[in-house]
DNA sequence: GTCGGTCGGTACGAAAGGGTCCGGACGCGC
DNA sequence: GCGCGTCCGGACCCTTTCGTACCGACCGAC
């Protein structure tokens, strides 16, 4: 996985012993996550878990096939296949590879399995779940509640923790997407926070320049899930 | 808690083994559920997980005071305090009882020892989470992509599954207040599934008339969750 | 029966966002 | 350096929803 004097890149892995991490090595294959990679479909049988060292991956709820939206983005602090951890082969959303990477992941299986014989590792998961809630819970929030701007300015800021790189890549019409919105519309108001001196954009790039800025445009419907994670999974 | 001769009314005990159930009952209370009461505000610590066996609770997300909008709904077919079951005591969300009934209530600590006892409960709990998480986020991809008279029709019909009362006793200012929504627009929804002959409202009253009906004004942003319900945890 | 509070119906302008189309700009491949 | 596909900017008009306000209807208390 990683060289031997670093732990590894996933921070849910991190926060391993040493001791469990070894042990569950052997059953984590390092994997490359491409840009646009389906990983689960909607109510797929899981094969595998996903723990993300790099890249981004989007959790995407669906009904009808136009209706579709992200609920949730799992970076390196996180893991796909939450079924999985709780005890299902299966769930309602998909899981699509939105910036591309790297991954460990793990088959069902051998997850299973590491959970019995690791508690701790159990419990550090199923700690994650219940932050997925909370962030499945702030998507619906901002999606009922919040404007196009400030739920934009929530996208960025949680594409950009996660990434940990000031330049995302990205086009309008994928955003679009995401949010749930129409296309135009992610162009403006990507002007009005340009215009606001928050980001630079530029065709398929968006660069963060006031991060403080964005959090004072997202008016609240960024953080908690963050703050969540750090309190309950800690900040290693 | 109920009479010897039948199941408990709850769901999620009723799919416990007769043993399982009898070694429980001891830590689970009868307890009253009374209209707005607030069972866990955000970020509370959670002291009792809530079996409900009639009535209805909402899950409601919250960030700033006035940014708040219901993201899940339980009734008998669940339970509250997720995070207990995760190993956390306390989630970003409030529990609100939004019609009155009656639960039994168990003790955070009696529920983290009774599922380290008996296995095959946990399991169960760990299942309802997935289903939690496909309801919130079907929630959310709602509130992003559905009109309101569509959110409204989802809303009754989830309302209708979990009370089995055709009647529902609430106020559109209510109503408003959990949709995310504008007071006089549910009114205005509320006039327009009636036109249709879904519904028949009155002050403080739903009739639900058509559910059929409804499901098809739901445009596919109901049943999806139930559906995972019936297929993880069964019909019992 | 009257009073006061809650609840529902309605109406207005304003804002946000959708659907659609078009044209220009960029950038990669050849 | 040409051409084509992708991406962005802007425009049009329309629907949905909001904000606000007002008033009438209902209901329980006294």
């Amino acid at each position: 996985m990683n060289s031997p004097d670093m732990g590894p890149r996933n921070r849910l892995l991190a926060a391993l012993s040493p001791r469990d991490l070894r042990r569950l090595s052997s059953s984590l294959e390092p994997t490359s996550l491409e840009a646009r990679q389906v990983l689960d479909g909607p109510h797929d049988s899981i094969k595998h878990a996903y723990f993300v060292e790099s890249g981004l991956i989007s959790v995407v709820g669906t009904a009808e096939p136009d209706h579709r939206i992200e609920v949730g983005m799992v970076g390196r602090e996180g893991m796909t296949g939450l079924g999985i951890v709780l005890g299902d082969d299966r769930s309602a959303n998909a899981t699509i590879v939105q910036s591309a990477g790297t991954a460990l992941r793990i088959s069902s299986a051998a997850l299973r399995e590491a959970m019995k014989v690791h508690p701790a590792f159990a419990a550090i998961l199923l700690r994650y779940v219940n932050v997925f809630i909370a962030q499945a819970s702030q998507t619906a929030l901002a999606n009922g509640r919040g404007r196009l701007d400030e739920r934009l300015a929530r996208w960025l800021l949680m594409w950009h923790d996660r990434l940990g790189d000031a330049d995302l890549i990205i086009t309008h019409e994928f955003l679009a997407l995401l949010l749930g919105v129409r296309r135009p519309g992610v162009t403006v108001a990507l002007h009005d926070l340009e215009g606001r001196g928050l980001i630079r954009a530029n065709r398929s790039l968006v660069r963060i320049i006031d991060r403080d800025g964005l959090q004072l445009a997202a008016n609240g419907f960024y953080g908690i899930p963050e703050a969540e994670y750090d309190r309950s999974i800690g900040l290693n």
